[in-house]
DNA sequence: TATAGGCTATCTTGTTATGTGATCAAGAGG
DNA sequence: CCTCTTGATCACATAACAAGATAGCCTATA
């Protein structure tokens, strides 16, 4: 059986002739024939009325209930690749929490404007659960600090943070060793690639171990951190952004600490869905358009 | 687009291999090979990871949920008309509220015993209300009384009834004509043809009109015979299932007039759904094993 | 790193299926 | 009764397809 004779079918039980459907459908009466002919022989079964005017028996109609179905999925496949409609399809999407809650807010709400149709999945976890669920299939694409050292993986580097030391007083150099064996900092939770930065900024510093608190949100570290409980490593953006409401100060890192980008990852362009493409068609626009004036962090 | 290319689609997304789709299908790798290959160019996505182990791309997966449903159909539709069951099909029975009524419970009643699965509909009308539906596809089959003049229709007799006519009183010979013309009869409501037959045999006898009463049951009908109220024509079969019930008499008919077909008609058996087929199994069935006992009347 | 085994892509070939146009037969309408 | 339209059939050219062989790639294992 072929989509071809069930569509042929089709035209016959809606124009009730082989010669109007021919033309409908951009070939020749006897193809028509032929068409319907095989598929009565496949099923065994009359499935047009030839003697007087021509329509569908019972069992056509019986069978066009089926074609029907089988003709709009694929109608709607095909649409869903060549048309411009993205209706119907679906998008995993797999990011750190610190980018979900800072960087892709505004993303995701101008994509769901250009296209409110698509269904929306947001999956969150740290970077090497991610990396995982991409290639195991379970997401679409992901958001993740660093580079991914998967091959065959289309990369895109999207925000670029520079990572500042924040403390509630004044700094002008990076703080003893003495200084920071017995400080506090204050992290997000655990698997958080910020997190790492620490222990490496504790680690280029010289000192092996720190104690290092887990702090759930942003208002909440930053508030300790005026409290002058502990430091803290954040994305100078964000800091310039809530220095107006917290007593804090900061300091550059060492330019290879500092550096944190997040990419974009996901299967090579040629796989995408047309909802991915327009997906990361919105994410570039997005991320051009606030570049400098970047004010979240996390990652 | 094939239903083919879809299927072997499908194995490679549950297989996660090439040569274990050619086989579990029936055929050979470099078939499957060709087939995937022709569905991502015709839709511009690449559908299976092929670098490390094979498996669908996230576009992949989007047109298999497509290719889960055209295939669901496509199978659903050949199994309806080659497999046995006869699962998810409709039957619309036309039949005159007499037969309806009186004839079609034992036979509904064992075909949907059998086949409790397909979705029976039964509409009633007078004959040629019910010729008109059937030739406009409205209707799968009816049961009429009397010849379908119609060609090309599949026609059976499937119930004989032998009429006659009913009194309070025992009659050795056709009544009167002074006595039919200020006589009442008793008759179903409009557009049965039993009462047609009523008519017939009033102008058998000469008389052009009497008064003639509508009734909704046969019990009424029989109830206002034995209570003297008048004659009623109904099949002798009925009448002798009921006298042990009413004071009824009845008389035979003359030999045109009494004998009453009832027929059943669809388009030719070649157009028959499967679920058609097997209720007109059925039929033959039942109206082969009541012959001789029928018990009914009305038509 | 080298090698062996399994996998997919590609090419070739023979066969099948398909589309097309011409012609014939049957019905509908005037 | 005639004509026009319609569908069936046939023959032919072309395209599509399945199958087998082979080459290239990747993985696993030593």
């Amino acid at each position: 059986m072929q989509l071809k004779s069930l569509r042929l079918l089709m035209g016959v039980a809606e124009t009730g002739s082989f010669v109007a459907t021919a033309q409908r459908l951009h070939t020749v009466q006897s193809n028509v024939t032929a068409h319907i002919k095989k598929l009565e022989d496949e099923l065994g079964v009359q499935l047009v009325h030839r003697s007087g005017h021509v329509r569908l028996t019972t069992a056509g109609m019986a069978l066009a209930e089926y074609a029907e179905r089988m003709l709009s999925a694929h109608d709607e496949a095909v649409s869903l690749f060549k048309g411009d409609k993205v209706a119907g399809s679906r998008l995993r999407i797999g990011a750190m929490e610190t980018t979900t809650a800072l960087r892709l807010p505004p993303i995701l709400a101008a994509f769901h404007g250009a296209y409110p149709e698509v269904d929306l999945q947001l999956q969150t976890g740290p970077t090497a659960s991610l990396v995982e669920r991409l290639t195991e299939g379970l997401v679409d694409c992901v958001f993740v600090a660093g580079r991914l050292d998967h091959p065959h993986y289309h990369l895109e580097k999207v925000f670029s943070e520079e990572l500042v030391l924040v403390s509630s007083t004044p700094m002008l150099a990076m703080p003893s060793t003495e200084e920071l064996l017995t400080a506090t900092f204050l992290a997000f939770r655990q698997g958080c690639s910020y997190r790492q930065r620490i222990e490496l900024l504790l680690a280029y510093c010289g000192v092996s171990a720190a104690r290092i608190f887990d702090l759930g949100s942003l208002d909440a570290m930053l508030g300790c951190v005026a409290a002058g409980m502990g430091y803290t490593v954040l994305p100078r953006t964000t800091v310039e952004a809530h220095q107006h409401r917290f007593a804090i100060h900061c300091l550059a890192l060492p330019a290879p600490i500092a550096q944190v980008d997040t990419y974009f990852a996901a299967a090579q362009p040629a796989t995408w869905t047309p909802a991915l493409a327009r997906f990361v068609d919105t994410l570039r626009q997005v991320a051009a358009s606030d570049t400098r004036r970047s004010e979240s962090g996390g990652g």
